[in-house]
RNA sequence: GGUCGGUUGGCCGAGUGGUCAGGCAGAGGUCUGCAAAACCUCGUACGGCGGUUCGACUCCGCCACCGACCUCCA
C-alpha cells in the first residue's frame, strides 16, 4: 500500500478557500507547476521561501509514493514595469541596459544563481524547468486560440485580454477575492495614452518598440508576449490542459494567477487547475522586504553575513530549518535572533539523527507504554505533513523522538525495551522525514582527511597532557583551536570536533 | 477607501470547545581538572469588551492594533 493511501494528504486550495482533500486526476501521477523568478537581479530571502516551500511540497509527494512532474518556469522575456504609461521598459532591458549587457547575458547570469541558490538550499531541480523565451511558439499559439475564442483583440501590433466579455460569462476574481467592476471603479487611469478597451485588460502580446531589444517575430509584427501568457503555454504545454496543482506566492493571487485563469478559459475552455496552493510572504524584521526600505537581502548575503543587517552569516541548512519551522501560509519573519534559534534547534535534530546512527539494538525488558508512544509518533509525523503539509507539527515530533533518542543514548531508557520492529521503524521514519522530505543535510564541515589527522593528532596531545596535568598545554591547544573556529567537544566517548561556520 | 489575514508565555511558533505543542532564552541538574559542548528536568500564554455554552485561548458580535494585496514583486 502507498503511503498516500496510508496518509491521505489534505490541503488547503485557495480557489475553495478550504482544506480539501487531494485526488490527482490519474494516481499515482501527479502534476505540479509553480512560478519561478523573473531572472533580472539576485534571487533573494523571499525567493529561499518559495524555493523551500515548494521543495518540499514536491519532496513530501514524491515520499508519499506519487510520480510527480515539477514544472517551475524561468521568467526571462522582461515584464513592463509601467505599462499605463506606456513609458515602460521591461526589466531585463533596463538590467541590460544599465550594466550595458545583452539581455541574455543578464538572464544567463541570474539564472545560475537561482539554480545555485536553489542547490546550496538542498532543494530539488524540478522535472523541467521550461523559459519564456524557449517557449515564444507555444505562447503565439495560444494567443491566437485566445483571440479566436474571442476573449481578446488586436490593437496596432498589440493584442489585449477582453476582460468585459470574460467577465460576462465567467468568475472573474473569484481567486483573489476581487470585483472587476471594484478594480474598474478604483482605477487610477490617465486617458488616451493606451489602446485597451477597459484598464484591466491585460496584454497578452506587445507591440515591440524600436528601441526594445527583446522581441520576436509574431502574426501581430514584430514584439513580445505579455505578462502571464506564459505560465498558461507552459503548464498546458508540459501539464496538460487540466493539471492538479498549481502553486506560487501570494502575491502572484493578483493579478496574475487571475489572469492565467482567464487566459486558461480562454484558450481552452477551462480553467486548467485543480489545486492552487499560495505560500505566505516573508517579513524582515516585521517590515515587508523592499529595495526601497533598505532592507533586502540576496540569498547569498545570508550565507556570507555580508548585509549590515546580518548579525552572522547563516548557513543554508539553518535558513531551510528556520523556513520550515513556520507553516507555509503563515508569514516568516526574518530575524537574527530567529535565526540564531533555528541554528541551535537544527544541531539538536542533527545531533540526536547522529546518536541513532550509533544505537545497536538488543533486547530487553519491554516497555510496552514507550513501545506505543513511539510507534504513535512515527504515525503522527506523517499525519501532520499529509495535514496540509504542516511541518511546525512535524518537527516538535521530531524533537519528542530526538529526546528518546537520546534516553536510549545516555542510557537514560533500555533501548531493549521496545521491540526491535519499533526500533527499525524509529529508524526509518525519523531518519526519511528529516532527510528526504524535509530536506535537511548533516551540517557540512569544512574538513578534509587532512584536517581530520591534524585534529587527531591535536586531541591526542590535549589527552596526554591532560593525563599528565599539564593543564596549561591541554588549555591552550583548546583555546587556540576555538579561536581558529573549531570546538572541541568533550564527550564520556572521547573528544570530537566542529568547525565552525 | 476596498478585499483578505493576523493579534498566543522574555522571543519565535503550532493548535484545540473541557489533561500536552515544539524550539530559543532562563532556572536547576548530569558529565568534566576547569570550561565549553552534549544530554536530562522545570515555569509563565492565548489583544480588549460583550454574547453563546455546564465550560472558550478555541464559536459569534463589536472595538483596538498589526500586516498583506488592490501597481512589478516569491
Amino acid at each position: 500500500m502507498p503511503l498516500f493511501e496510508q496518509y491521505p494528504l489534505s490541503l488547503y486550495n485557495s480557489m475553495a478557500r478550504e482544506k480539501q482533500l487531494f485526488e490527482p486526476l490519474a494516481p499515482p501521477f501527479v502534476g505540479l507547476y509553480t512560478c519561478g523568478p523573473t531572472v533580472y537581479s539576485e534571487p533573494h530571502l523571499g525567493h529561499a521561501r518559495g524555493l523551500i516551500t515548494w521543495d518540499l511540497v514536491f519532496r513530501y509527494l514524491r515520499h508519499l509514493g506519487y510520480r510527480v512532474r515539477y514544472v517551475r518556469n524561468i521568467t526571462d522575456v522582461g515584464h513592463l514595469e509601467d505599462e499605463v504609461t506606456d513609458a515602460g521598459e521591461d526589466k531585463i532591458t533596463k538590467k541590460a541596459r544599465l550594466e550595458r549587457l545583452e539581455p541574455m547575458e543578464v538572464v544567463q547570469q541570474y539564472t545560475v544563481a537561482y539554480r545555485k541558490a536553489a542547490a546550496d538550499l538542498n532543494a530539488l531541480s524540478p522535472s523541467i524547468e521550461p523559459t519564456a523565451s524557449g517557449h515564444v511558439p507555444e505562447q503565439i499559439q495560444a494567443i491566437k486560440n485566445i483571440l479566436s475564442n474571442g476573449y481578446a483583440y488586436e490593437r496596432d501590433g498589440s493584442v489585449y485580454f477582453n476582460l468585459a466579455r470574460y467577465a460576462a460569462s465567467h468568475p472573474y476574481g473569484k481567486l483573489s477575492g476581487k470585483v472587476l467592476d471594484d478594480l474598474i471603479a478604483g482605477s487610477r487611469q490617465t486617458e488616451g495614452l493606451n489602446q485597451k478597451q477597459s484598464p484591466h485588460d491585460f496584454a497578452l502580446w506587445k507591440k515591440a518598440s524600436p528601441e526594445h531589444i527583446m522581441r520576436w517575430d509574431s502574426p501581430w509584427g514584430q514584439g513580445f508576449p505579455g505578462w502571464h501568457i506564459e505560465c498558461s503555454a507552459m503548464s498546458t504545454k508540459y501539464l496538460g490542459e487540466t493539471f492538479d496543482l498549481h502553486g506560487g506566492g501570494m502575491d502572484l493571487l493578483f493579478p496574475h494567477h487571475e489572469a492565467e485563469i482567464a487566459q486558461n478559459v480562454g484558450c481552452c475552455g477551462n480553467q486548467g487547475v485543480r489545486y492552487w496552493i499560495h505560500h505566505n510572504m516573508l517579513t524582515i524584521e516585521g517590515q515587508k522586504m523592499a529595495r526601497s526600505l533598505g532592507n533586502f537581502i540576496s540569498i547569498e548575503q545570508v550565507f556570507s553575513g555580508n548585509h549590515p543587517l546580518l548579525e552572522q552569516a547563516y548557513s543554508p541548512m539553518t535558513v531551510r530549518f528556520f523556513t520550515l519551522q513556520s507553516h507555509y501560509r503563515s508569514p516568516v519573519d526574518f530575524s537574527n535572533e530567529g535565526l540564531q534559534a533555528a541554528e541551535k534547534s537544527y544541531r539538536r535534530l542533527m545531533n540526536a539523527a547522529a546518536a541513532l546512527d550509533k544505537l545497536e539494538y538488543r533486547a530487553g525488558a519491554f516497555d510496552a507504554e514507550l513501545e506505543r508512544q513511539i510507534q504513535e509518533a512515527c504515525h503522527t509525523l506523517y499525519r501532520e505533513l499529509s495535514d496540509d503539509f504542516n511541518t511546525p507539527r512535524a518537527l516538535a515530533v521530531l524533537f519528542e523522538l530526538s529526546s528518546r533518542i537520546q534516553d536510549f543514548r545516555s542510557g537514560n531508557k533500555v533501548l531493549g525495551g521496545i521491540s526491535a520492529d519499533a526500533f527499525a521503524q524509529l529508524q526509518q521514519n525519523f531518519k526519511a522525514v528529516l532527510f528526504d522530505v524535509f530536506g535537511l543535510l548533516p551540517e557540512t564541515q569544512a574538513q578534509t582527511s587532512k584536517l581530520d589527522g591534524v585534529m587527531d593528532m591535536l586531541i591526542r596531545m590535549r589527552t596526554e597532557a591532560r593525563a599528565s596535568k599539564d593543564f596549561a598545554a591541554s588549555d591552550r591547544i583548546r583555546d587556540e583551536l576555538l579561536a581558529i573556529g573549531i570546538q572541541l567537544k568533550d564527550g564520556k566517548e572521547g573528544t570530537t570536533f566542529s568547525v565552525e561556520g
